[in-house]
DNA sequence: ATAGTTCCGGAAAGAGATTCCGCATACGAC
DNA sequence: GTCGTATGCGGAATCTCTTTCCGGAACTAT
């Protein structure tokens, strides 16, 4: 009671951060993930993913538990970096043209990462929260570059951040025997019809 | 050369029918993987269909090999129960009720068979005719019901059967964080929608 | 440097998928 | 009916991948 270190007992201890062999070992595992998931598929032996990033099982199986928590990780970095790429886009072009990479950019990850839509309908619980991230990281990101191209008047906002993010996800999810380009077509339609002046709608 | 059968060499020999337990068998195997695949999920373990069934494990992999090979014979025959619901309906109900009962059966089979959304995003190569067997399968079915339907006067032909199977499937497709009832609610308001003369657009 | 954690690797155990083959059964011919 | 043969059956054995476990190595704070 009168020890002296009894008032930080209380309070909550800083869980000293990760020791950087593992948060090396993590970002390796991340990395050697989704390349053989785009390789091999999201069902690929846990091996692959373990030799790839030069660790043991364990090391898979003591950061990720699950493997819906290593897809899920793997998912999530995806939509972090695409949100990245937002401000960097904007940086680099005129408001219009980085809305419309922005917008290919994404398609891309919709319509390639097959284990994205897999993972949404499996069923698995574990990914519930998948979409929430998506919209929440996603929807600012869009948002932005939206407002910036309809203050620099070349398009006209007709459609919210959230609503055009779900569009372009629907659209592009891929459909086996469909035209792999239908969704970016779909896309790039949709962008047009936010274009303003040209079409006399 | 001379020999007396050589002309029935050459012929497709008539490869005699399988035998009946063999049929029986793959029934039984159909029926217990449909039952277990609603409850367990797609990836339950092989014992649990094959002990439902009653049959070793040889037997399952006999018939079907490969475990989408299953998947799609069960989709396969649900889609084929679906189809064969059109006619039946329309024989005991108004052509307006049968088509409204008809597309409640098929949004339930989208909705609740999360075996379909996921063999479809799975990416595996052997689901890749399903959605064109289920056109052919229920295009023509929807079809007629919607003829009879028009004839009938009690909706008004706006959409082919062709769309509307495909806006039914999308917008069933049963997503994380959805209100369940969503797919059927957005159906119902689109039937609404073909219904004649009481609403003034 | 040293004590105290945290983390690592890979062997071992477990779970399920898939194969294999001797035996059983149905079919067709007579 | 009965016989010969092709076909199908069951389930033990095998194989593959998953998941656990723990002795020792590596990192951090002092």
């Amino acid at each position: 009671m009168s020890d002296d270190t009894s008032d930080f007992v209380v309070r909550e201890r800083a869980p000293r951060r990760k020791r950087t062999d593992a948060r090396r070992n993590i970002e390796s595992l991340l990395e050697a993930a989704k390349t053989v998931f785009s390789t091999v598929g999201v069902d690929a032996p846990a091996k692959e993913i373990t030799d790839l990033a030069g660790v043991g099982v364990g090391t898979l199986y003591r950061h990720f538990p699950q493997r819906s928590d290593l897809i899920k990780a793997v998912i999530e970095r995806e939509i972090d970096a695409c949100a990245d790429a937002a401000p960097a886009l904007a940086a680099e072009h005129e408001p219009g043209v980085a809305l419309a990479k922005w917008l290919d950019r994404f398609t891309a990850f919709v319509a390639t990462k097959r284990g994205f839509a897999a993972a949404l309908h499996s069923g698995d619980p574990a990914f519930d929260g998948l979409p929430g991230y998506l919209m929440q990281k996603l929807g600012p990101a869009l948002e932005s570059l939206l407002k910036a191209a309809t203050a620099s008047g070349e398009i006209q906002a007709r459609i919210t951040a959230q609503d055009l993010l779900y569009a372009v996800a629907k659209l592009c999810a891929p459909m086996p025997n469909e035209d792999p380009d239908y969704g970016r077509r779909m896309v790039a339609l949709l962008v047009d019809g936010l274009r303003s002046g040209e079409s006399p709608h």
